[in-house]
Formats: structure tokens, C-alpha cells, sequence
DNA sequence: TATAAGTTTGACCAAATGGTCAAATGACGT
DNA sequence: ACGTCATTTGACCATTTGGTCAAACTTATA
């Protein structure tokens, strides 16, 4: 995972190696070690989603995990390294839903499968799929080498999947990356304006009935618009 | 415009009145106030699109404007009241979009033109599309107004030919909220993820022919996947 | 050209920022 | 019981932050 995280200034990243994390452990207390990091990425994913990096501050972090600022700073040398291990959780994330892709040869089946994934992720881990997004707004700064390898290694192999079913006259002729875009943006946007979403929902959020027939019009949608 | 904006802590705003910008010009300078604004508005944002509000520095902004910090608080009174103004722009594109849904009774005519009119916004203008959002994303702190009453009335009545449309046998029995937010999530994606396009494009932006022929995919695909 | 207003800007400020440090505390194996 | 090392934390620091101010400078007009 970590060759996917390169630091913001390109140069080589204390967290280089997963061990870095941790001050040189000898003999770690796991369970609290444990919990305080889970605290800590809790809080930050919160403030992270809610600031952007940015706006996000240490202090507050700290604050909504309620550990001093120092203590912080004992288990993510620095808000970048910090930052990073909440990316790498929803990287992890991302990943998972990606392979829903490629448990059938039938594009419909295949497309239904990966939509209702990423709905099911942007239900799941809303804040942790808002920095996702916010990430890849702000150009990707900390995720340059996953678009550059993984990314762009799956994108390849799937438009060939779609090639073939457009050639089995499954599909209509479409550009596989059109639609793989069109799949991030649709389903991120529950995560990303559920805000949005409440508002016009009278002021409550989504409920999981809605939800669910959000996420089958969507599937539904994208189906038959690219089915031939 | 100005009823859609509220200051974040809710409270009066010194924006409500669009005059008070300015410090109670009695002559202004048409020439010179224009120019520096333009400049000043321009440079808001490249920074505020690139690092969020919270990201974004007023230095910075200065600095790319070519104007002393002092400068630009002589023209926005606070980092806020420059953000505002910016967002402000955003929403008047967006209303003038939003129009182009209601020039036909056909529903293909009528999403086509309007997902066209948002691609082609998105293309137009990416980092104020940017900016609009990550304003979204970050709960809206700053059109809530805009979400409560302009929104919200025009999602209301497109829903009526929405259903009008269904009724009459043109569409599939679809909820028009999820096709909306589908729309507005593909369109931003245009601008939202143009890195990460780029990245998948061999690292190059997407030129105008891909940007085209990307357009009429994403309406073939959204009304083919709703009518009936 | 005097004047009154709009504009420019360097210097300044209190608060907040990310991060450091050393001393104190706690837990665990022996 | 003790030594060791992980953990905790208040105090501290240099820098940056958004914003202020008063003095200087411009420009239209009487």
C-alpha cells in the first residue's frame, strides 16, 4: 500500500515504510496503542471531511479525540502523516469495491455488482469518500502514484473487458472511461451531498429505504444506458 | 443574488447589502476598482479551487494577484466576503444552466440540452466548478439559503414534468431527485476530476474533441437510461 | 493648482498554527 | 520490588494567520 503515498513535497516520506509510523517500537503496548490511533484517525477523518486539509487543524483533532495535542503527535509525527493514514483506509476501501467488478462476464451483472458496491461504500464510509474525493479535487497530491500505477493498470484491463463486449454487440460502442467516470461521480455524490440530498429531502437525511432505491435507479440507469 | 448568502456563523452578514463591498464609495473609481477586483477574484479562485477555504490563504491570494495583502482587504473586507464573491459567480452560472432545462416539452430534448449546458459549464469554468463543490461537500455553509429556496423550488417543479413525463408514457417510473443528483455529479466530475482524467489520458488534459464526444456519451447514456 | 476623495502600502498586532521537549506517569517482565 | 521503556502532558517556540492602521500617493474636478 505504501508505494501508492508519496509526501506533498515529492521528496522521501517518513512513512516510506508502514513500521515508520510507530516511534522505533520495541515493546509496544498494543491495546492502547491500538485504541489511540483508532481515536485519533476517528477524529481526524471527521475534521478532515468537514475542513479539508487545509482548514483542518491538530488542535482540533486532538480536541475531538480527546488526547492532548502532544499526544497526537506522539502517534502521527507530523498532520501529513496523519492525513496519509486515513487516506490509505479509504484507498483500502476503494479497492475492495473494485474487485466487485470481476465477478461476472455479463456487463450488466458485472456493472450492477461494482455500482452497488460504490453506493454501498459512499453509505458506509461517507467522511472517509468525501476526503477521497476532496483529494483527487485538490489534483491528488498524496495519491499520484496510485492514478499512476494501479489506477491506470485496472482502467486499462477493464475498457478491455468493455471492448469485448462491444464487440459481442453487449454494449453499445462507448468509451469505457467515460462511463467508469460517470460510475466515481454518480456514486460519490451520496457521500459527497448527503448534505445537499438532506436539504431536499425536507431536511432529513437519506433514509436506508430511499437508499436503496436510489442506489437500483442508478444501477438501472447506467445499465440500460450503455447496454446495446 | 445576496439572499442566498448567509456569513458562517449565521449571523448578519456585511455582504447582505451587495454596496456594502465597497467602503461607502461615493466616487469610486470604476477603472481601477474593476480591474483590481477582477484580478483579486480571479486569483481567489486559483486558491481557493487549488487549497479549499481553509486551505487558502489571504497572502497568497494577494500574492497572485500582484497586490499588497493590505491591497486586497481595501477591496474584500475579509477572506469570507472574497469567498462569497466568488461563490457568487459560480451560482449565476449555475442558474443560467439550470435554464435550459425548460426549453422543450421533450424530455430528451430537455435533459440533453441541460446535461450539455452543465458539461459545457463545468468545461467553461472548472475551478469555480471546483469551488461550488467543495462548498457542497463541506455542508454549504455558504448557500444554505440558496439550497432552502431557489433550489429546492426548482427541483419541485422539475419533478412536476418529471412525473408529467413519466405519466405520459416518455419516461420510466424514475424518482427525478436521483436523476438530478446523477446529472449534476457526472457533469461536475468534468471539472472536479479533470487531474485525474488527465492522469488516465496519459497525463494529458482531455482536448476538445474527447471533452465532445465524452458529452454526448454522458447524455446518450443518462436518457437512454431513463426513458421509456 | 488646491482640494477632496479614492487608492496604495509597509508596518504592525493578537491569535492560532504545526511541532518540540523534558519531565512525569504507567505498565510489564523479571 | 524494581528497572525499563512505552506513554502522557503542560509548557514552550518560531512562524503564519487574518486583519488593522495611518501615512503616503493619485486623480478628477472646481
Amino acid at each position: 500500500m505504501d508505494q501508492f503515498f508519496r509526501s506533498r513535497d515529492g521528496g522521501a516520506s517518513p512513512l516510506d515504510s508502514a513500521r515508520a509510523v510507530r516511534p522505533a517500537a520495541r515493546k509496544a503496548r498494543p491495546a492502547i496503542r491500538a485504541e489511540n490511533e483508532r481515536a485519533l484517525l476517528e477524529a481526524a477523518e471527521q475534521v478532515f471531511a468537514e475542513e479539508g486539509f487545509g482548514g483542518a487543524t491538530t488542535a482540533a483533532i486532538a480536541r475531538r479525540a480527546g488526547v492532548p495535542k502532544a499526544n497526537l503527535h506522539y502517534y502521527f509525527v507530523t498532520k501529513d502523516a496523519l492525513y496519509r493514514a486515513v487516506v490509505e483506509r479509504v484507498l483500502t476501501a476503494w479497492l475492495a469495491a473494485a474487485a466487485s467488478f470481476d465477478g461476472s462476464d455479463d456487463p450488466r451483472e458485472a456493472l450492477a455488482a461494482y455500482i452497488g458496491a460504490k453506493m454501498d461504500l459512499a453509505r458506509a464510509m461517507p467522511l472517509a469518500s468525501r476526503i477521497w474525493s476532496a483529494e483527487i479535487m485538490r489534483g491528488a497530491p498524496m495519491i499520484q502514484d496510485f492514478l499512476d500505477t494501479t489506477l491506470t493498470d485496472w482502467v486499462a484491463a477493464r475498457e478491455t473487458s468493455v471492448r469485448r463486449w462491444i464487440a459481442a454487440g453487449k454494449l453499445k460502442p462507448i468509451d469505457a472511461k467515460v462511463l467508469f467516470y460517470m460510475i466515481w461521480a454518480t456514486t460519490q455524490q451520496y457521500a459527497n451531498a448527503a448534505h445537499e440530498m438532506a436539504t431536499l429531502n425536507g431536511g432529513r437525511p437519506l433514509d436506508d429505504a430511499a437508499f436503496e432505491r436510489a442506489k437500483r435507479q442508478v444501477i438501472a440507469t447506467i445499465v440500460d444506458g450503455v447496454t446495446a
